[in-house]
DNA sequence: CACATTGATTGTTTCACCGCAATCTCAGCT
DNA sequence: AGCTGAGATTGCGGTGAAACAATCAATGTG
């Protein structure tokens, strides 16, 4: 557990080896999950740009190394060297650019577009080439892929069985492989 | 119409006085909107993060007066003036955290919320204080409502009705004004 | 090895919302 | 004034997905 949403925006992280989950929670305890993020990118934005407090929740799903940067000393580098300001910018933009993706997804897409999307992504960010096909090397349950989806783990389930009969994913406890991923992305052209 | 999506991000504008509608178009010709655009908020942000197309468009809902800057401009001044560079990332943090918001509303939350909410902004941002109530002062149909809490021209047009009997808003062609903001923020809560 | 706990599956029921369609109203134009 | 077209309203099905619920499988533990 990196941070609680709400807490003060103390530190700046970057993921070495390992997995971190983003996540918002509404107040009723509605969960949807933001996004996953593997090595090399960075957790806390909220640093970066000045919000005094998280707006998410950041929790590890693997053992994770990290490095970790404090608040000020992050301000003091971007406030001397342009180029570091410069890097942030770029990288809240390509973030702020597929949360819009997201969001027209969600808003004009059916439920199982969503969730092939959700896998498709999943695959090219923490995927592992194996014989049967690229499997999603973390463990990831019904549960998650539904937050991420924006659905219930009820219709992820009974999706992804569907799937499997074709072929398409094979999964097994909280585990996911997707066989074809062309399958996967010729879902959002046209119901099959 | 200031620039359609997927043209070359050339220019970045801050508006001066007038409106501006963002929208975003799939590739089925659906279409969202993702902001309205007062004074002093800045349209083209793909430019700041060094993203070559546009990712969505932007056309004036009213008469706009615009300042314009190059995209080779800014990214000089950005280099040469840490601050500037600063300001962008506070604004497009913002600006992510305020998408991620809505992200997480629309797939938790029913219409009736989410087009509570859309007004709400509307008038914080684009309000006017009237004997009524406050009015959103620029034209502003069903539809372009139904774009922004993402549903239909229909049920927008039901939810509407029922509160204008309740006394909530009123609403003449194009043209809304929230008489009771705070009922509005009590739909959040639970159904009236 | 039995047991507890967490995750997954699947059938049935329910409902919120969309899509269609017909009608109505208002704003602007000649 | 009268015409025209875009916008708004409303009723009525249809349906996708959530809610509810019961069962089953897997994983880890004392």
């Amino acid at each position: 557990m990196l941070y609680h949403q709400g807490d003060a925006a103390l530190n700046l992280y970057v993921v070495v080896v390992g997995r971190l989950r983003a996540t918002q929670t509404t107040e009723e305890g509605n969960q949807i999950a933001l996004r996953y993020l593997g090595p090399g990118e960075l957790a806390g934005y909220a640093v970066l740009a000045g919000i005094p407090r998280y707006p998410g929740t950041v929790v590890a799903v693997e053992d994770t190394h990290l490095f970790v940067w404090p608040a000020n000393a992050m301000r003091q580098l971007m406030g001397r060297h342009a180029q570091i300001a410069l890097n942030a910018v770029a990288v809240l933009g390509s973030r702020y650019q597929e949360t819009q993706l997201r969001l027209r997804e969600l808003s004009s897409e059916t439920v199982e577009h969503r969730i092939a999307h959700a896998l498709l992504r999943l695959a090219n960010q923490a995927g592992r080439r194996t014989a049967q096909g690229t499997e999603i090397c973390f463990p990831l349950s019904r549960q998650d892929i539904a937050e991420l989806a924006g659905t219930t783990l009820h219709t992820v389930s009974r999706t992804l069985s569907a799937w499997e009969k074709e072929g398409i994913v094979l999964s097994a406890h909280r585990h996911v492989v997707v066989c074809r991923p062309e399958a996967l992305a010729a879902v959002n052209e046209a119901a099959s």
